[in-house]
RNA sequence: GCGCCUGUAGCGCAACGGAUAGCGCACUAGCCUCCGAAGCUAGUGGUGCAGGUUCAAUUCCUGCCAGGCGCACCA
């Protein structure tokens, strides 16, 4: 649809510079894009302002040349009849003007096809696996796994949505220290019970979890040795849940206790070393990371014979290739981000390139109550769990909240705030659009038919809604390009604005029928894309609130 | 010390390198005999500091100041 429009925009502009005799092959990309206002047409180009310097004259006069240039293209191409004007404004940009026609045709596909019109198939089926979360099972997730589980779920939603195969995954680290520690804290609280005085060592788990999984461990006399697969069975139960009730699945538990078994990081590393990208150094064995860009060389296994946590990742990530898919994405916390460059030499020293794993860093969100901030500690089981956000905001309102900053922004949450606004939350200003909709359309005497004529959509409100409709598809992509999907609910809130505007000024019922049944298709046609943002979102489309 | 993130209105946040820097909360003044006032309209108020690149800088580069996070043969 627009994608359409939009290219053969760029061929007239492109056609325009050849008849201008300013074509040439090395020059970037012609930008078309939809203009910052509304005033300047529905889409504008700079390219005269780029082409300034080069031809040694000003903007505005490039501008003007480049104009009648494809003012002569337009005549002699399809485009005739739905481009209105194109004309140099501001500094030198050249606003392409469009027949409202155009609008209404796109209009009119939204609501005959539904969804269907708004998908535009950007990722060609293209396999992408994205991993997010994968906490280790030592307790419950905290809020920031939750904003992680909420990014990577609704990025998810959109990349499958344009066209990519989607696959969710949670990487489980199983085993290794942070079980053993899990064990032993179990253990020392069984023994607890038994009336022993304990000493509890600081690096243990200490939340008060620990202590039921241990009346549990009694009860079916666990034996020591498995207190720690114990419980992180136990745990993962717990976590698994607590996803499924904030709507996130995951396609795949990959398990590292079952990597290790699988003899694939012994695969690995017989590649690497083949490769020359291992060596021996003070009785450790070494990945030389650094030929790839790496600050430092990485220890893969310790001198005591030991793996470390980078040996299991490193066969990890290749095996993700192996599957099939030929776009990794990752969700990491900030913690991690010293770890991106190492992980990114390790599938370079397997041939594969650099940018084909792209991760994505999710800053944290401090929780605040009462203005307090409240300090996380795993290990002494003080922090907000995703649990707790869960049942004082809601799925709705949390998920929306945790995705309406950019990924990479820290974001300050204070729940007690978030609690008493809760009817403030830009959440419901989108869901209270979408029941609003609903309502008129339960009211209305006049369906809605497929020859209806939409050009008695004149009002500013109503076209400007139209217009708003179409950048959905642009939003996706901006999803795309910058893995992340916090633009959809700027641009829902945007939508919705738009929307309560229109509401407000025009009265869709009782109209003559032309006109009802024209504002009842626009008002449709905003359903549609509110309903399709929110349920990319993950976010509940209420009929009535 | 090194690396990453962030400095925009009283507070919380927007703005592919573009045109008059937007929105919510708060505050002020209005709008329901009429499709849902969880809404709409108007007003108040802002780019941390200093340079640089550019026709154009909130955006890119350098330095400084401030806050957050991370810098293991931990996971």
């Amino acid at each position: 649809m627009k994608n359409n429009i939009q290219q053969e925009l760029i061929v007239l502009v492109s056609a325009g510079l050849g008849r201008a005799g300013w074509l040439q092959e090395n020059r970037e990309a012609i930008s078309l894009d939809l203009p910052t206002d509304k005033r300047f047409g529905d889409f504008t180009t700079n390219i005269a302002l780029k082409l300034s310097k080069e031809l040694k004259q000003p903007p505005r006069v490039v501008a003007g040349q480049l104009v009648e240039s494809i003012r002569e293209e337009i005549e002699k191409s399809g485009l005739k009849d739905l481009i209105t004007q194109v004309k140099v404004e501001g500094a030198g940009f050249i606003n392409f003007y469009l027949k409202e026609d155009y609008f209404y045709e796109e209009l009119r596909k939204i609501i005959t096809k539904g969804k269907e019109a708004l998908k535009v198939d950007l990722g060609k089926g293209k396999k992408v696996l994205i991993e997010f979360v994968s906490a280790n099972p030592t307790g419950s997730l905290s809020v920031a796994h939750a904003r992680q589980a909420a990014v990577g779920d609704c990025l998810s939603n959109v990349l499958s949505f344009i066209g990519f195969k989607v696959s969710r995954e949670y990487y489980l680290n199983d085993e290794g220290n942070q079980i053993n520690i899990l064990g032993r804290s179990v253990q020392l609280r069984l023994k607890e019970l038994k009336g022993e005085t304990i000493e509890f060592p600081e690096n243990y788990y200490q939340g008060d979890y620990i202590k039921d999984i241990a009346k549990e461990a009694q009860n079916k006399k666990i034996k020591d040795e498995n207190l720690g697969d114990f419980a992180a069975g136990h745990i993962l139960k717990i976590i698994k849940q607590e996803l499924d009730d904030f709507g996130v699945k995951f396609d795949c538990w990959y398990s590292q206790k079952e990597l290790a078994k699988s003899g694939k990081v012994e695969q690995a590393f017989a590649q690497l070393k083949q490769k020359g990208f291992l060596y021996e150094q003070d009785g450790a064995l070494w990945f030389k990371s650094t030929a790839f860009g790496d600050d430092k060389d990485r220890v893969i296994i310790k001198s005591d014979g030991s793996q470390t946590y980078l040996a299991p990742d490193i066969a990890y990530h290749q095996d993700k290739f192996k599957r099939g898919y030929s776009w990794l994405i990752n969700l990491w916390g900030p913690d991690h981000h010293g770890y991106i460059n190492r992980i990114k030499a390790s599938i370079e020293a397997f041939g594969h390139k650099k940018d084909d794993l792209s991760v994505v860093i999710v800053q944290l969100a401090t929780i605040f109550r009462n203005g307090q901030e409240i300090q996380m500690s795993t290990r002494r089981g003080q922090y907000i769990t995703l649990r707790e956000v869960l049942d004082e905001v809601g799925k709705d309102a949390s998920r929306f909240f945790f995705l309406m900053r950019r990924t990479s922004s820290h974001l300050d949450f204070d729940l007690e705030v978030a609690k008493k606004q809760s009817s403030e939350n830009p959440v419901y200003y989108v869901q209270y659009a979408h029941a609003r909709i609903c309502s008129i359309l339960r009211g209305s005497p006049v369906k809605i038919k497929d020859d209806l004529d939409l050009s008695v959509l004149k009002e500013k409100e109503e076209l400007s809604l139209i217009k708003k409709l179409l950048e959905f598809e642009a939003t996706l992509n901006i999803c795309l390009v910058t893995c992340d999907p916090y633009m959809l609910t700027v641009y829902l809130q945007e939508l919705a604005e738009s929307f309560h505007k229109f509401y407000d000024l025009h009265r869709v019922l009782g109209q003559d029928d032309a006109l009802t049944g024209a504002r009842l298709a626009l008002i449709e046609g905003t359903k549609i894309v509110l309903s399709c943002g929110l349920e990319l979102l993950g976010i509940a489309q209420p009929e009535k609130m």
